[in-house]
DNA sequence: TATAATGTTTGAAC
DNA sequence: AGTTCAAACATTAT
């Protein structure tokens, strides 16, 4: 259930731990555990995709990928992956990719293309979007380096709003599109985080696994498009 | 029950 | 040597 909205939510959910020291670490993740035992969360964040917890001198780094999931305060069946331990309460992680990022995290990461973050940075999006005319735009929506925290269904749904064709050439598109593109980045992420925090993300989308236009009532189809051959939802009318 | 899905990394192949 | 590609990982709903 990842992409970058649900990490703030995953972040939001974990603030009652910050400021603790975690009393026990376990496991089976193999990074080295013991570093975290008896020091301080300074700092829960969201990078796009990923929960950064900030320790004195490193962080450790949670992505879910497609199947990872967290518990806070319970457990599920399966072994986590890594659970830490606080005075007030647990947290839990399952199927994830877990790893330590050494040094400073304001050194390690950009902030300014993380679509959810307060210091998003639309005008830098569009000055990499100028140095690749010839990626696809689904391609470029899923690019982590320019629109992190997009996923595939995000990807979707901004496309449909702004009726741009998955297989468009960036440098093919006008200037004023690009910028209705990434400004729709950003705006559709934080309705979808609106939605999903109520429970009723589904329900709302418009292209995403839909077979049939809403706007036109034409048929939407389903193709694989780009370098990652992830589905897109395309209206065959009215795009 | 088999399949496909909100994702990324790795290393082989070209 | 740089790019491209498929495989690997792993869970759950349909």
């Amino acid at each position: 259930m990842p992409e970058g909205p649900s990490i703030v939510l995953l972040k939001e959910a974990t603030a009652k731990f910050e400021g603790k020291k975690v009393i026990a670490v376990s496991g089976n993740s193999k990074i080295d555990k013991t570093q975290m035992l008896n020091n301080k969360v300074i700092a829960f964040r969201s990078w796009g995709k990923q929960l950064l917890i900030s320790f004195n001198g490193f962080s450790v780094r949670i992505h879910l990928l497609m199947f990872g999931s967290y518990r806070i305060d319970e457990r599920k069946e399966i072994p986590e992956r890594l659970s830490l331990t606080f005075k007030n309460g647990e947290l839990n992680f399952y199927t994830c990719s877990v790893k330590i990022i050494e040094g400073n995290i304001d050194d390690a990461y950009d902030f300014t293309a993380d679509v959810m973050n307060d210091n998003w940075n639309a005008k830098a999006a569009k000055k990499k979007l100028k140095l690749i005319p010839n990626t696809l735009v689904c391609d470029v929506l899923l690019d982590q380096q320019i629109f992190s925290g997009i996923g595939n269904i995000i990807k979707n749904e901004v496309l449909y709003r702004v009726k741009i064709h998955p297989n468009s050439e960036i440098g093919k598109i006008p200037s004023l599109k690009i910028n209705k593109l990434i400004k729709e980045a950003r705006n559709y992420s934080f309705e979808f985080l609106a939605w999903k925090r109520d429970f009723v993300l589904k329900k709302h989308w418009l292209a995403h696994t839909k077979k049939v236009c809403l706007r036109c009532n034409h048929p939407i189809i389903k193709e694989y498009t780009g370098v990652y051959h992830r589905r897109s939802f395309i209206c065959t009318n009215c795009t």
